[in-house]
This record gives C-alpha cells, sequence and structure tokens, in this order.
RNA sequence: GGUCUGGUAGUUCAGUUGGUUAGAAUGCCGCCCUGUCACGGCGGAGGUCGCGAGUUCGAGUCUCGUCCAGACCGCCA
C-alpha cells in the first residue's frame, strides 16, 4: 500500500492515526536537529515532521530530499506545536517513523509554484510539469465539472450523446481542413471535420431528435489566444424545434453551468438583432457589461451635426461617432495622445482621434473647437448625454471601417477604465444575422453561418432580387464580448438546400458531390430540425476569468501550431510516405 | 502573408551615449541552525549576451539578415 490517506485530507480529528502518504516533496526546510518536509499531491499539502532526536535515520534521509522526488513516508498524525492557518492542513503533521524515496527528480527549471519564474515556452516544453502547478491543476478540474455540468443537463432534458467520425470528408467551404492520408485508397485523403455539422443534421433525419455531443473539432487556420487548431464544442441539435426552443433550452444549460459552477443566477439574457449590435457597438459580438453605446453625429439618412464647419475630415466622412467614456476627463493630454496614436495603428486604421472634455467648470473644451463652436458641441453633447467629467471620443470614416473601428476604441477604453470585470458576467445573444456576405475578390456570396442556416421565411422572397438583405436564422450567444456559441435553424428542404448551393455558386454536380449525402437524407423525411455549438474551450476560460484558452487544455499547441512538448509536427520516414504513396517537394 | 514586442546565469529580469572583470533576485551546491511553513545565517559555483554577417580602435548595446517565442491584422462557413 502506497498511502493511506491523500495530502488533502487529515485533520486535527485524525490526531494520533498512524498513516502512509504519498507524494512530491513541495520544498523542505533543515533547521539541523529538525526538518520539515511539505509533501504534495493533487489534494493538497501535509507537512511530514522529522527529529534528530526521535528518529536519526529518518531526519538524515529527509535533509538530502531535492524538490519533487517522490516520496512514501509512514507514520503518526500529531497536532502541531505552531500552526498554519493558510493551508486545510495546517494544524497537523506526520511524525515520520519511515520515509521511503519512490523516485528521485531533477531539480524541474521551474519552480512548481502558483506563481512560477517559468515562462511560457518553458512551461509549454515541460506541460506535464506545469500541470503540477495550482493555477493549471484548478483550471483542469474547471473543465472537468464543466463538462459533468453540461452532460447532466442535457441528460435530464433526454438529450442523447453521439459520437461522429473523425475521418470525413474535405469540403470546401468555411475554414481549411486537416487532411489525413488514405493508404488503403491510394491518392486519396480524409479531412478532420470542423464540426460534426452534416452528421447531427444527419442524426435528425434518424429520428435522434435531441443529441449532443462534447467533441473535438479540426481547423487549419492560424492560432491566436483564443483559437486552437484542435478545440473542443458542445455540439446540439434538435428536431421539431423552432429559434426560440433552442434559444430556451441553451439560455438554460448556460444559466445552469453558471449556477452549479460558480452559484451565480444570470437574469433572463436579453435579445439583440445583428443590425443593433453592429449600430449600437460596431461588433456582433459586443459586450455589454458597460455603457459606452455609439452615437452618430452624422450618419447618411439619420443626421449630421458636424458639416458645414469647414473641418474637411467630418465633411468628407462618410460617418462620426461620438462614444461618451465616464469619468474619463482625468486622462491627461499624454494618454489621448497616446490613445490617438493605439487607433492610428494599422490593425486599427483610424485616421485620428477627436475628443471633447467635459470640464468640471462646466466648459466644453474639444480637439477640433477651431472649427466647431460652442453651440455646435452643445448639440454633440447632448446626443451623446455626456455629463461633467466625461471624455467624448469621436472618430469619423466609412460607416463600416468606422464603426471598427470604434468598437476596438470602446473596449480599449473601457479597460482602462476597469469596466470590464471579468468576475462580472453580461449574457445576451444575438439574432438575425444576415444569411449570406458578399464576397468582393470571389465576386459571390458566401455564407455568414454556413450553407446549411435557413433564411427567415420573410425575406425569403428578397432571395433572388437582394440576397445581401436576407436574414438568416441565425444566433450567438454572447459573454462579455466572448462569443462562446452560435447556430441557426436548418434547411431541411431538400429543393431549398439546393438553391441554397447554387446561390452559393455551386453546379448541381458540385453540390451532389460534396453533399449529395445529406441532399439524399433530406428525401428521406426530414424533420424540421436546428442546433447550436458552444466552444467549449472558450466557456471554461471564461468561467476561470481568463482570455486564453490554453492553460484550460492541459496539452495545447503554441503559436505556431506546434506541440513543443512532443515536438510535433514533424517529418516522417520515407517508408511511411511510401506506403501513402506521396511524395514531399518542399516549397524553394 | 503582414505589423508590433521580446530573446542576457538553471529561471525571471536589469544593463546608462558603444568603453575596464556583464549585475540583481530566485533556484542550485557546501557549512551552521530544534518549530519552520517565502525559514534564517555564512560561503560558493554558474554566462558563446538566440544565430550569422556588417559598421567601429572597440558591440550585450548600432545596422542588415535569420531562427525562436508572444500579441494582433489577414484568415477562422
Amino acid at each position: 500500500m502506497h498511502r493511506s490517506h491523500t495530502c488533502g485530507e487529515l485533520r486535527l480529528t485524525d490526531v494520533g492515526t498512524e498513516v502512509t502518504l504519498s507524494g512530491w516533496v513541495q520544498k523542505s526546510r533543515d533547521l539541523g536537529g529538525l526538518t520539515f518536509v511539505d509533501l504534495r499531491d493533487r489534494y493538497g499539502i501535509t507537512q511530514l515532521s522529522f527529529n534528530m532526536d526521535v528518529n536519526a535515520e529518518a531526519c538524515n534521509q529527509a535533509r538530502k530530499l531535492g524538490r519533487e522526488f517522490v516520496v512514501k513516508a509512514t507514520g503518526k498524525v500529531v497536532e502541531r506545536s505552531s500552526k498554519n492557518g493558510n493551508i486545510p492542513t495546517g494544524e497537523i503533521e506526520i511524525a515520520v517513523d519511515k520515509l521511503e524515496i519512490l523516485n528521485q527528480a531533477k531539480t524541474p527549471p521551474f519552480t512548481i509554484e502558483d506563481n512560477t519564474d517559468g515562462g511560457d515556452d518553458l512551461r509549454m516544453k515541460y506541460r506535464y510539469l506545469d500541470l503540477r502547478r495550482n493555477p493549471l491543476k484548478n483550471n483542469m478540474m474547471l473543465r472537468h465539472k464543466m463538462g459533468i455540468a453540461t452532460r447532466n443537463y442535457m441528460d435530464n432534458l433526454g438529450f442523447m450523446e453521439v459520437e461522429t467520425p473523425y475521418l470525413i470528408k474535405s469540403t470546401p467551404e468555411g475554414a481549411r481542413d486537416f487532411v489525413v492520408p488514405s493508404r488503403m485508397n491510394e491518392g486519396q485523403f480524409y479531412a478532420l471535420p470542423q464540426s460534426p455539422q452534416t452528421f447531427k443534421q444527419l442524426l435528425m433525419v434518424s429520428g435522434y431528435d435531441r443529441y449532443y455531443q462534447i467533441v473535438k473539432c479540426f481547423r487549419d487556420e492560424d492560432l491566436r489566444a483564443d483559437r486552437q487548431p484542435e478545440f473542443t464544442q458542445i455540439d446540439c441539435e434538435m428536431a421539431f424545434v423552432e429559434q426560440e426552443d433552442i434559444l430556451n433550452t441553451f439560455e438554460g444549460l448556460v444559466k445552469h453551468l453558471f449556477k452549479t459552477i460558480k452559484g451565480i443566477d444570470i437574469p433572463e439574457m436579453t435579445r439583440m438583432s445583428y443590425a443593433d449590435a453592429e449600430y449600437k457597438y460596431g461588433s456582433d459580438k459586443p459586450d455589454i457589461r458597460f455603457g459606452m453605446e455609439f452615437n452618430y453625429l452624422k450618419l447618411e439618412g439619420e443626421r449630421d451635426l458636424t458639416g458645414g464647419k469647414g473641418f474637411p475630415v467630418f465633411d468628407q466622412a462618410e460617418c462620426v461617432i461620438a462614444v461618451t467614456a465616464p469619468g474619463a476627463n482625468t486622462y491627461t493630454r499624454k494618454q489621448i495622445d497616446e490613445l490617438t496614436e493605439w487607433v492610428k495603428r494599422p490593425q486599427i486604421g483610424a485616421k485620428g482621434l477627436v475628443y471633447v472634455r467635459m470640464n468640471e467648470d462646466g466648459t466644453v473644451k474639444s480637439s477640433v473647437d477651431k472649427f466647431y463652436g460652442e453651440d455646435d458641441l452643445k448639440q454633440w453633447v447632448e446626443l451623446t448625454g455626456a455629463k461633467t467629467g466625461d471624455l467624448v471620443f469621436v472618430l469619423s470614416g466609412d460607416t463600416d471601417a468606422c464603426r471598427k473601428q470604434m468598437n476596438e476604441l470602446r473596449l480599449h477604453v473601457g479597460d482602462q477604465l476597469g469596466l470590464r470585470n471579468p468576475e462580472v458576467y453580461s449574457c445576451h445573444w444575438v439574432v438575425d444575422f444576415p444569411l449570406l456576405e458578399w464576397n468582393a475578390d470571389a465576386q459571390r456570396y458566401f455564407a455568414m453561418h454556413h450553407p446549411f442556416t435557413s433564411p427567415k421565411p420573410e425575406d425569403i422572397p428578397l432571395l433572388n432580387s437582394q440576397p445581401g438583405k436576407v436574414r438568416a436564422n441565425a444566433y450567438d450567444m454572447v459573454i462579455n464580448g466572448v462569443e462562446v456559441g452560435g447556430g441557426s435553424i436548418r434547411i431541411h428542404d431538400r429543393q431549398v438546400q439546393a438553391d441554397m448551393f447554387r446561390l452559393l455558386g455551386f453546379s448541381d454536380e458540385e453540390a451532389q458531390a460534396q453533399f449529395g449525402f445529406l441532399l439524399n437524407a433530406f428525401e428521406y423525411g426530414a424533420p424540421p430540425h436546428g442546433g447550436i455549438a458552444f466552444g467549449f474551450d472558450r466557456l471554461c476560460s471564461l468561467f476561470g476569468g481568463e482570455s486564453s484558452i490554453r492553460d484550460f487544455i492541459a496539452f495545447p499547441k503554441n503559436n505556431s501550431g506546434r506541440d513543443v512538448m512532443i515536438d510535433a509536427p514533424s517529418v516522417i520516414h520515407n517508408e511511411q510516405l511510401d506506403e501513402l504513396s506521396l511524395k514531399v517537394a518542399l516549397k524553394a
């Protein structure tokens, strides 16, 4: 027997008990005749004590222990004479009779502490050591609990989990596929699924009217802090439902997760149209934890409070947007200059930044006083609702670009002003997405969500005349400005689906070749259906209060898509290539 | 594909206008210490300044290239 208890469970009530503990040496403190060893496992830390007068042999052994040695200690639980209130086991210690080294350890390249001295690179290379640290361990535990809570909720509602294949067929739409060569089918490739989309729809045709799956998905695109090439979705689909049913069911899932994991009651989620989201926040995933909504000083067909005063920048702009930063008149000239440089970076691309100060003495001072008098500014201020002590930021330009830029500025200033507290959660739906998106390069429409999304029935007449105006039965759930999930009511009519493929530029032959199995299935009694998929990693990071998903995945990839621990990807042997009938021709 | 930031001791970082022997903290090693828990005290070892070229009397420092890491843009139905 290697242990009778874990390192996190012994208390004062266990005093006198003979126990055996096994774990890792967190730290030892050698006081001369007395040595203490902190023994750690994933349940906690228990102090081992060694006394030269009582057991010289064990004490001498203990003095030689290095960090992260794996040891087994047997002894009696005793009350400490000086207690440690910082840890749950701090009132007791083990007076060790017998110490056994189960395995030695090299000194780890970084400290196994909550605030480690290790950099990201090193932590990734020794991920198995990084995972010993509390923050990572807690993240993994959070992820585990999120999975359990999800499965409980879904199971209670009668959803069944069905596994779908990972080796499927490559399709041209959407993200790049990861491909897998087939040995038995020379020159042919499987693709790893970007999502189980078509399979879950086929399961609806099969009559499995409530399906879900916590499932890995794969996309061969560049990485970000919140994007990994392989990631996990909570993938769901329901038959005989309308949009309302889906929204209610999965609003319930997220509320359940908040309640069971964090003990937070989330109020009913508001719904915002895509058009409103873009209008008020310049984003399809607005963070509505704080105000700072857009005010249009100038917008075609609405108003123009800026024209005719000789300021060419605004005169030539399609759109002028003002946003009030509450209490931000404390910003110094230097801070505003920095913000100006910030919005002028190529990533944001604004030409400049205009501001209006709401001074304590009641005066209003702007960076464009040369062109705009007190009356003009008063009109602006009235529209934006800015009060004394506030600072109004104004950007101008083409409407879409200006909205995007103001969205970035709004979030950035929101961060600076501490308006985006990670402990405050604001969940809402964005609905009525456009069905199609015009792509200027390809000179054709692309499905904004995916080609299986159904148009709103009342918008169907526009499909041929104004495709860009057609709204979809599509929805995203947004939490704190993070798109955590999205879905749609699908097309279940073969003819409509075929029309959609045609609209997206597929010939009938191409549509049949790519998605014939789905079109065929729709001929055998496809029920109306729809669904949603949540980004599980993002949900976990959100619950953990972090913006990067990497530390919520046990073994993630780095920025370049590499696993630096196992050193993947790697070249393969020529024998393997031969078997697959492949030849590698490196570019340049 | 692009923009930006960084790469100096095992680790995290500092390093002035280009100028003697490149520093700190922590970790590691040795000695001392009987109630520590960020233990304490004394001593010690530890560096091809990512790599390559260039400028210069002289480069950690300046220039160019390259590799690696991170953030972002493009991309992500």
